[in-house]
DNA sequence: CGGCACCTTGACTGGTTGGTCAGGTCTGCT
DNA sequence: AGCAGACCTGACCAACCAGTCAAGGTGCCG
């Protein structure tokens, strides 16, 4: 047998490369997100996406290489997220879309998050350069516009770091314990639940810092 | 040269014992955290302790056994964190002095913090048993003496376990993320900064629930 | 059809790791 | 002193893992 790619059709030579180097990544996301980068072996992965090992070594030349390729991955979707807080807006608004979008993606890239929370846990030895470049500018960017928003008292006066490390921390939570929320929860939040929480999360931080959001109370 | 064990004095042979082990705990607890359980190796903690691998083997006998005891002596701190969140007083210091002693856990203990989120982030292995009792009886404690409060018009309407959620994150952040922080700090938190990250998320906390704190506003 | 570039894979290898063990050392007791 | 049991450790081994390779397959172009 030949082509092996799985059930696709037969695409252009560059679509069935990319679709299958897509699924190495989707598959080595998980395992790298389940057993860490020392714990996962590239079998695993092979065995999670049904390639044999060599096949995966044809796609990336290296392990450290393929898990490098999968947290930029990530990244570029947390950088995308990151645009949901407007500059422009209220704080409200802003917000609230940041909290909920980043509360969507732990619901929908679990394992995305995991892969990241282990990098940085372990000291971000193969991203440290992105934290230092594309994070601190973000970062840099939006405490400068919470400053303005407490300057023109929209805001309490806080030190931004210490909310925007608050909103980081609860919605990725929900992605990177999702195990021990799922244990106290007796199974996986479901959808009520996950509105639930996001509105609940919204709500304590916008009181938190001092809006007071549905205007006409 | 015998009883190498490090610069101790002698002992009795028990407390000899004891100390051995816990260097050997203490060393294994930053390789576990900054490695994951995987990526860590025997002779990465021995070199750490300053003994030799087979040495470890003799007080533990692999490296799950270890692994084991050092998750077991991190939910032992958590536990006494634990209590104190306060059942009886009011839900202003009991929250406070909870927040506090969680941040102030995660400034001391920061390698610990990381060995408990890496084992709940890889799905509990080894401590599934102790979320299922003894986390999930604290917590339906917890939840219910918050659902008194709010019963009794001192907190605002929400659900206790987003709140809970929100506090163990956000508290936890600020070690498994530590390397985090101290990138775009440009260096390790000082006094004074924890001081205000600890206040600023009682208050923020505090708040968002609806309790008015220092009540002569 | 013939040739070429790309893809697939079973079998192999060099290096690393968890764990073992035999033999040595020290301590405390009688 | 002499002995027993606890403690220490260099050397070793079987298992495993990332990475290699050569042989073969497949589609596409002229």
């Amino acid at each position: 047998m030949a082509q092996t790619g799985g059930a696709e059709k037969s695409g252009s030579r560059a679509s069935m490369r990319e679709e299958t180097e897509r699924a190495i990544l989707d598959a080595a996301e998980v395992v790298f997100a389940e057993k860490g980068f020392g714990g996962a072996t590239m079998q695993a992965i092979a065995d999670s996406c049904g390639l044999p090992k060599a096949n995966l070594h044809y796609y990336f030349a290296s392990k450290e290489k393929l898990y490098r390729r999968v947290v930029e991955r990530i990244f570029t979707i947390w950088l995308e997220a990151a645009d949901s807080f407007e500059t422009e807006g209220s704080p409200d608004v802003a917000l609230r879309s940041y909290i909920a979008r980043k509360m969507q993606l732990s619901r929908e890239h679990r394992y995305g998050s995991k892969v990241w929370a282990n990098e940085v846990m372990h000291g971000a030895p193969i991203i440290q350069d992105y934290l230092e470049t594309n994070l601190r500018s973000w970062t840099e960017t939006r405490v400068t516009v919470i400053r303005r928003w407490i300057d023109e008292g929209r805001v309490r006066p806080i030190d931004p770091r210490w909310l925007l490390y608050m909103i980081w921390a609860t919605t990725q939570h929900y992605a990177d314990f999702a195990h021990q929320i799922e244990t106290l929860n007796h199974g996986p939040l479901d959808d009520a639940q996950w509105a639930g929480a996001t509105e609940t999360v919204c709500d304590i931080i916008l009181r938190g810092i001092g809006i007071d959001s549905d205007p006409p109370a």
